[in-house]
DNA sequence: TATTGTTATACTCTATAACTATA
DNA sequence: TATAGTTATAGAGTATAACAATA
């Protein structure tokens, strides 16, 4: 939703001149500050692997693909909590791009293994440290590691 | 995105059996937290206000004429960070539902001054409570009140 | 029968361009 | 010339149904 205005009192009175600020009880409520914070780092996500043209399901995608090689389609969009018939084409990008290759699974022939290619394994190693380097500005942002942790906590009793 | 996997320990190794737990860096990620978070008390919302068919934005847009009556459509779409092409159909459906009142402005005779109905203001002094009661629900989970502002305080560092 | 991957489709959200009537 | 509201449209993201191949 959001990229809104600097935070204001929502105890001070409405001014009466044309063009002031509104009085908006939601920006003290927990859904809509999380919603707010959620698309700004999302966007400082975008903008940061802007120029390799990741987007976060696919950062996600990379990196579980890495640390599981061999696991299915339906295992890995499961985890990502993405519908099979969505995951499809966001492979099919990947494969495209040759990060990402599709090989029958040995096991059970309805299904494709999923693993990274060379050029896949490079550029997951590349954007994992990138990526490393944003949560780490975004932990200074917070004011320390314990304030992260502390925040990942409060969120957790939220999922 | 997600409904996800009960937390484990990303350093425990990934056991051989076929439908073992599979490791996932990103569940310690703060943009990927976040989404979870904000998506999981988003469908709380929505479970909560389903009976009157209530999203968020249109919550929060009841809330902010209630406050802020007599303002430009341009003005409150801005608040929300909604464009004004995406805000008509939005006060359409409110006014549809005679929630809310398109006046033409008396200072401007190109725009529209919104208000509350009288169903409107009862209507949103009644989804105003229940939000409320969510909010507490909401604190209660988290630990208390200190806890929420907590939480509050970290999420507005983010955004 | 149930599951995996796939296609097709629809609905919501979001973003842009262009029009009109005013300013 | 710029702004408020509107329309049309296009792109993501998400959801469901149905099919073929396989379990």
């Amino acid at each position: 939703m959001p990229r809104n205005r600097p935070a204001r009192r929502n105890d001070e009175p409405l001014a009466d001149s044309g063009d002031s600020l509104l009085t908006f009880r939601d920006d003290e409520a927990l859904g809509y500050c999380l919603r707010r914070a959620q698309v700004s780092v999302f966007q400082e996500f975008l903008s940061t692997f802007e120029d390799v043209s990741l987007r976060p399901v696919e950062y996600s995608i990379l990196t579980l693909v890495h640390d599981n090689p061999g696991r299915k389609q339906i295992e890995i969009s499961d985890v990502l909590g993405i519908k099979r018939a969505n995951f499809v084409p966001i492979i099919d990008g990947l494969e495209a791009r040759e990060l990402v290759e599709r090989r029958p699974s040995a096991e059970d022939r309805r299904a494709n293994a999923l693993y990274l290619t060379r050029a896949g394994l490079k550029f997951t190693l590349a954007v994992r440290k990138r990526h490393e380097a944003l949560e780490t500005e975004l932990t200074l942002r917070l004011g320390g590691p314990a304030k992260r942790a502390e925040l990942l906590e409060l969120l957790r009793l939220l999922s």
